[in-house]
DNA sequence: CTTATAATTGCAATCAATTGCGATAAGCCA
DNA sequence: TGGCTTATCGCAATTGATTGCAATTATAAG
């Protein structure tokens, strides 16, 4: 139970509470290796218990997000991914726009830009997890 | 009527029509000096041509968008931004999660990482008017 | 000018996501 | 253990955007 203490104690040191609704997401999302839709986590839930509500999902989805356990990225195609990122790497994604190919790129690929805005504008940009779109090597 | 016959042309070479909608849609459009919503598009025309649907409009942006003659942006805020963008020079944003605020950015910015993608990967990014989250100087 | 035909429109239904609200229940304290 | 406070939930309604379809109409051909 070592996943659970930690986002129980996540969830306390904020002031959220750990509920039942919490937990049956978060294993959803932990048990799967890549990419998950925010539909995909309800209908997985609801197998087992059957009064878990969409809106539920998203609102979980989005305290996740804050707590930093999992990374959202609108992959294209209209629909939101989800996926949990603790003790993976961070990464970016390049999205074929023609054939849906999507590519892993390292962090550092950004990094020089994300100095560059924060010396020059001093701004600081959020590069977590992007999906960047284009055409890969084989649409070409 | 010089624009006229530019969207005109335009779209006779790819075998789409020059309707009154489209006419009136655009014109909307080029009067506007800075970005624009659907929504805002939609009302302007219904005020004069009452019978147009929203999803005719959201129909026309993807058209023109193919076009070249205007640019969309997801500038936050969970509305996408319309802009006529012939005879602009083409530029990003930076847009605070905080404040809101949005700060042009020459596309030079970002050219050394599409040479990167190009070069690495083979890969050719569509860096064309990008919304670029993070926190402005004022409010880190 | 008239007709043919295929692009386009308006409408209604749908989708992913968000929000307001009253009911419920998690966590804290006695 | 039992009661209190307030975060959270399920529900229903709403939003921005998309889609299928039958009716309409811009354009090309006769």
């Amino acid at each position: 139970m070592d996943q659970l203490d930690e986002l129980y104690t996540a969830l306390r040191e904020t002031g959220y509470r750990l509920t039942p609704q919490r937990m049956m997401i978060l294993d959803v999302i932990r048990h799967r290796t890549g990419h998950i839709t925010a539909e995909q986590i309800h209908s997985a839930v609801v197998d087992t218990y059957p009064y878990l509500d969409i809106s539920t999902v998203y609102r979980t989805l989005e305290l996740l997000k804050d707590l930093h356990l999992i990374s959202e990225t609108k992959l294209g195609g209209g629909v939101t991914q989800y996926e949990y990122k603790v003790g993976k790497k961070p990464h970016h994604h390049l999205v074929c726009r023609k054939c849906g190919e999507t590519i892993s790129l390292g962090v550092q690929v950004l990094q020089p830009v994300e100095h560059l805005l924060l010396e020059e504008y001093g701004f600081q940009v959020d590069f977590d997890h992007l999906a960047i779109f284009g055409r890969c090597a084989h649409c070409l």
